[in-house]
DNA sequence: AATGAATGAGTCTTCATTCAT
DNA sequence: AATGAATGAAGACTCATTCAT
């Protein structure tokens, strides 16, 4: 160890992380997320998330700046792997816009697009982002490609089947009409079930596109 | 049996509150909602309440049994009102239920029933309640209450109509549309916009009921 | 009322109590008596007196300086009460001094000189005595005099049975152990029985006054 | 079931207390004990034995569940300490029971035994315990496991000199005479000094056993 | 790299006291 | 005389952060 006066210190390099650092910051955030799903947003302590990652509480500050950059990144995190779940979801169904938008409401009701936990936190985040900047950020990031994939969906289901459809605001509503049935479960799953919500979501969607649809049709 | 009367106690009578008292706690609830609209559900404090009504600390313990107490009594009346906001608007369309529905749509866009602070505190409630349960039941007791009667007028408007609609599953939809709306107006009020989601909703009103929808129609 | 400036107020005066003050006072007292007895000495709290009175909060305002003076009002009160039980006891008890102690004895153990609300108030009061000067003062008081008039009794029953005895080393020993009885009893009226108390304090008496004694006797 | 290792919740492992969190256990427990016979039982506050054990406030919560917890855990292990104390003082006696039970009473008049710090702890415990059911057990377990000591010395003792004793009914006497001393001492101590205490407490024992006593004896 | 000891700011709650009515 | 509304100080507890080892 250097102590001679007058020695020039080495500036502190910024090294690459190494492959343990990666490991541990992921091991935090992933605690990080569990703890919200099992707690809430507010109440997630670093106590609990080290408790949760079976690390002492002093680690998070080696591996990050704060509490709430870990957080921050964990649910960063969480975001990126939600858009990843669909749009896997959505390559997996096929090209027919038809079939890829109803492959996106199925995703977002089973696993792995859909989970207990992701709902959970998903609910955290939309419930705290407009009292968190750097989480209105995520959210806003996040719905609005979400939104783009979906438009342009739409508009290729709409001219393959003749309608005239306004694709932004039909994207807006199917964003919003996922994210309603979201919210709904987590806050009260008993009245909002799973099952109704795909249901209803993709009879709206047929109501949309012209197709013969669950919700509502002539009586004959 | 001593029978002394300065041994005797006297039973503590409950009497009925004084108006000040009604008074003082009809502000600090109010305060306590003007709080979490500001600042969230979690990061209201009792300093922040009572600054807000104007009021020293110790007022609350004078009121309610505890910031909780009161926060939740305040939440509360937010949902009583909320409903009832809801029911003028409704009462206030005439006996059409296809209006009627169109009604509650406009009056969830628009003041009394729609204000920032209401879907604010609502982004609150909905985005708390699966970690507190006292929160959950009056999440799922409005929520209820909206969707039976909202079931109530698809039915008859779809009678009207001479269609088929599954009317509990399209009165679910109607509502989490509309807290889809408002969760995503509270979180990113950039990307949904009041308009776009009052039209967006009647749009997706009208193809439920078989009317002609600004958001979907044939090519002409 | 006066309010013109310039004229000189009126000193007030300080006036005899008047009837309902001196009754409002005695309510208050008694209260505050109660409220040690059922919740601790430390545990007494301006609400708790003022519920068992029957009385609001600031009333203590009017009749006392503060809850301090209330409470050592109440104690002192308390303390002369519990002497003058004694005093009566021993006086119906006749003229010979032995069977004046065997009185204060029986008197320690049974009402009015003995009841669990006296005794637990004793009990706060032997056990706050040491932080608080004017609780001790009173403490202090009482035992005093209380010792000299068993110091006497003792010193006369010695004489008439032709024992040289310490009279005020005994009459130490008395007061501690009934003393050592109380605090028992309250603290642990399981253990402590008040039947075994005035045994063994009858039992010590005889031993002390040379007489049989249910304590101990030699084997025959 | 997923089994990913990121995933899965590390068990919580209890260890064993570190070598330091021991010490400032036994730090803070000996700071309440001080504060108590500083200032009393109900005057304690986190900030004072935090002051006296020289640390921070927050670290009664590392250590302790709360301030209510320390304490007692600390009453707890002062109760330990005076048995032993006790226990220690009578085997170093030697044999005779007579000797042992004059060895008990010595002991509690001189330290260690018997300190200014443990009487007025034990006052404050005393004072306590009808107000706080795990100060009453504390003080119920070291009472008894004492007086069934005292019982056995006596009996002992009783059957050495042909006397016939009611050792239980003795030792009570014992116990509440040496109590009733050390509340005096503390509440009063001009009054009862501990000289005149033991001098008293030694002559009630001789007379018990029979021995000639400096309290009471036969005029020659 | 990892631990957990220690800190201190922030928050809620209790409560004696004051005071306008 | 009596009420109870209002205050503000004091206390306990939580928790993110820092740091020595």
């Amino acid at each position: 160890m250097e102590t001679l006066p007058g020695l020039a210190r080495r500036k502190p390099q910024r090294r690459k992380p190494s492959v343990i650092a990666i490991e541990r910051r992921r091991e935090l955030q992933e605690a990080a997320i569990r703890s919200i799903a099992d707690k809430g947003y507010a109440s997630v302590t670093v106590a609990m998330i080290c408790d949760e990652a079976g690390f002492s509480r002093g680690l998070i500050g080696h591996y990050f700046k704060g509490k709430d950059a870990l957080v921050l990144e964990a649910i960063n995190g969480f975001t990126v792997e939600l858009a990843e779940a669909t749009r896997k979801a959505v390559d997996a169904a096929g090209s027919d816009p038809y079939d890829r938008l109803h492959a996106v409401i199925k995703s977002s009701f089973s696993a792995p697009g859909f989970t207990p936990e992701k709902a959970a936190v998903w609910a955290a985040l939309a419930g705290s982002a407009k009292w968190s900047p750097p989480l209105a950020e995520l959210y806003h990031a996040l719905w609005t490609e979400y939104r783009a994939g979906i438009a342009r969906l739409i508009k290729r289901a709409a001219a393959n089947r003749k309608l005239q459809v306004d694709a932004t605001l039909a994207a807006l509503l199917f964003s919003q009409m996922i994210e309603g049935f979201w919210i709904g479960w987590v806050a009260d799953p008993v009245s909002v079930k799973k099952a109704d919500a795909e249901k209803a979501c993709h009879g709206m969607l047929d109501l949309l596109l012209g197709a013969p649809s669950s919700l509502s049709r002539k009586t004959t």
